[in-house]
RNA sequence: GCUCACGUAGCUCAGUCGGUAGAGCACCUCCUUGGUAAGGAGGAGGUCACUGGUUCGAUUCCAGUCGUGAGCACCA
């Protein structure tokens, strides 16, 4: 006898251990219908599997949060079957979900595959989900697995079965005549797969390794009905209108061009946009005690070899000679910011001390990682460098993480994720002064209230790092603002201090930005605002614009009285109709349109439409002004 | 860097089964002085990314280079 608890806590006893399935069954034939998969005590199954003892049994449906992931790990196997029907030979590799869908690595007998072979793969797909073929799951033992699929020619496979310990069994899933080897769980037939459709072809490595083969990667996106899909299309529609390149051109901002690959040319309204950044990000520096300096672009080598980035970075750094001495175009600034340091004889009376500069850096990026200006090969980070003493790190920390986040609410972003970086390989200094660091940045962590996702492996070759991670329009996470802790680069370098015990210390330096690169960060931000920016950081904030030349001279004035008390206004008095005007500056996304006709002339008044097309009436420049005011307080 | 695709006017794109190209917008000139998202007419504008090859002839076909895009790998 066998007792399921189902989720209203009422119970079911069953003669027979039995299946997902048969529950479902004996609840409702609605249910049966709809079920998907199973749990059993909270782990997710097919329905075809039996329930062997008393437990806690849930049915999954479309309405349970884990159907996406078995809809679309199963349409993955789906794309395997039409892929193995259309071209026989392709061995299969792996198909994993990923957010908003699945894709499925497979090694092809010859060319990979291209767009065009997606339409055709994807009718088999859906003739197959028409056959309604069952998912049937056996076990197998490793190397009966291993014997299976070399048997069938899929080597790939056999390599990731033979990595898995050998006495662990194996479900092996099969849908007519393909079988492939997964965990698990699976629908309990094809047909239940509708809403989904082939995205992308790709390159990716195999097992993630540039050293190893390119497979070929096709990209899936599937969902529990037509709507949801329609909707994520359009979805995906939506965020390619504020790609900012796409807004860059649009919007006058900024343009690259061939003959600098991942370098951008600002433009007068782009540079509008930075300066507020600049500005805002200055008196950040101020209000928190970093003083602000200045250092070469270029640097002989000798100093790069001591600090450490020649070994870790010399493939990804630009160098030149003049008079037989080898330069490096800066990559960074802390070894800058270290000569600063040393260029006196500190006090541990000085300590802590900041100093800060918007640093031009340039890096011989892969020419495939480039990509707008989220990833450039010439940027300027917001780069400021702490000389302290470990007693201070925590301090210095917390300090930086409550500043950081009002920086990121100021420019509107509210959802920020910490990630703290671990030791990676290679990497300067031994294990001890290791967890000195790692540990020094959790108890900060942990005493500003923080909570954060640690990643083994990914800290910087001279210290571990924590991350601010936010997220951009098209979903993609961006990592902005840094703060690390580094007991090598000081000493390395030569940098030390005077110690209470009159003898010399070498200080710890704390690497800290918080919006990273300003390039990437005005990318981020246009996609953000979809180039709508607040009046604060508009590059132009309103456009004074005369109806017909009687008002030219009037209109001209009250731009002049604007830019005049530090507003970023401009004045159009071409000879075109005032609805041409209007559209052309509300597609420039312009904050605040102001009209001045006759009536608006005689009363010194400017009539103001916002770009939304709010009609805010007529006010005198001055209310107007006020507004504006109120409006740029952080500006 | 790797795989695949792409590169035509300032912008967004069409086109040339090999005979040196076209639209809309923008730009210039003229008419129009019009009250809240495109007034009208005319004009100018291109070594079809670059370099080679095939060909009587290449923007079109082929190869290479550069750049861009989507992924992968990388990201101090």
């Amino acid at each position: 006898m066998i007792t399921i608890t189902l989720p209203d806590g009422s119970q079911r006893q069953f003669e027979q251990p039995p299946t997902i399935a048969a529950i479902a069954a004996s609840i409702g034939a609605g249910l049966a219908k709809a079920a998907l998969a199973g749990k059993i005590d909270g782990r997710l199954v097919d329905t075809s599997r039996v329930v062997e003892h008393d437990a806690a049994v849930e049915i999954v449906t479309e309405k349970s949060a884990e159907a996406l992931e078995v809809i679309r790990h199963s349409t993955a196997h789906l794309l395997a079957q039409a892929v193995q029907r259309l071209h026989p030979g392709t061995q299969v590799t792996i198909g994993p979900v990923i957010e908003d869908g699945f894709f499925y690595d497979f090694a092809p007998k010859g060319e990979p595959f291209k767009p065009e072979d997606l339409p055709a793969i994807e009718a088999e797909m859906r003739k197959i989900a028409q056959e309604a073929l069952p998912l049937s799951r056996q076990l197998k033992s490793r190397d009966e697995a291993v014997a299976f699929f070399r048997g069938i020619g899929e080597d790939y496979k056999a390599e990731i079965i033979e990595s898995i310990p050998a006495n662990e069994d194996l479900s092996l899933y099969t849908q007519g005549e393909f079988t492939d080897l997964c965990r698990g769980p699976h629908v309990p037939d094809t047909g239940r797969l509708k809403a989904f459709k082939l995205m992308k072809t790709a390159g990716a490595y195999w097992r993630g390794d540039s050293n190893n083969a390119m497979l070929s990667r096709i990209y899936g996106t599937a969902w529990l009905n037509d709507k949801d899909l329609k909707a994520y299309l359009t979805r995906i529609e939506e965020a390619e209108k504020r790609d900012h390149r796409k807004l860059g051109k649009q919007l006058d901002l900024f343009h690259m061009q061939e003959e600098a690959p991942g370098m951008a040319f600002w433009h007068p309204k782009g540079w509008a946009l930075w300066q507020q950044v600049e500005q805002y990000m200055r008196r950040v520096y101020v209000a928190s005690g970093y003083a602000e300096v200045r250092c070469p672009a270029i640097l002989d080598v000798s100093l790069w070899k001591k600090s450490g980035h020649w070994d870790n970075y010399k493939d990804n750094m630009f160098f030149t000679e003049s008079e037989k001495r080898t330069y490096a175009v800066k990559p960074m600034n802390c070894p800058g910011h270290i000569q600063i340091f040393k260029s006196d004889l500190r006090s541990y009376r000085d300590l802590p001390i900041r100093i800060g500069e918007f640093g031009g850096c340039t890096r011989n990026e892969p020419s495939g990682a480039l990509h707008g200006l989220l990833r450039v090969r010439s940027f300027t980070q917001d780069d400021g460098h702490v000389f302290c003493t470990e007693d201070q790190i925590e301090a210095e920390v917390v300090a930086f993480h409550e500043q950081a986040l009002k920086v990121y609410a100021d420019f509107g972003f509210e959802d920020v994720e910490l990630m703290l970086a671990l030791r990676p390989t290679p990497r300067l200094g031994d294990d001890a002064i290791w967890d000195k660091a790692e540990d020094a940045l959790r108890a900060a962590l942990r005493k500003a209230g923080a909570q954060w996702t640690e990643l083994p492996g990914e800290g910087a070759f001279y210290g571990p790092k924590i991350e601010y991670h936010l997220r951009d329009a098209i979903g993609r996470d961006w990592q902005l603002g840094t703060m690390q802790v580094d007991f090598s680069m000081p000493g390395r370098l030569g940098a030390e201090y005077v110690g209470e015990d009159s003898a010399r210390h070498t200080p710890v330096m704390l690497h800290r930005a918080i919006v990273g690169s300003m390039e990437r960060f005005l990318g981020i931000l246009i996609e953000h605002h979809s180039g709508a920016f607040p009046p604060w950081l508009a590059p132009v904030q309103a456009v004074v614009m005369n109806i017909t030349d009687a008002q030219a001279g009037f209109a001209r004035e009250a731009t002049q009285a604007l830019v005049a008390q530090g507003f970023r206004v401009e004045a159009d008095l071409r000879n075109e109709k005032i609805g041409y005007k209007i559209r052309e500056h509300t597609l420039a996304k312009v904050p605040y349109l102001l009209v001045v006709g006759d009536r608006e002339r005689d009363a010194g008044a400017v009539a103001v439409r916002t770009r939304a097309g709010e009609d805010l009436g007529s006010m005198p420049i001055a209310d107007f002004a006020q507004r504006l005011k109120s409006e740029t307080r952080l500006a």
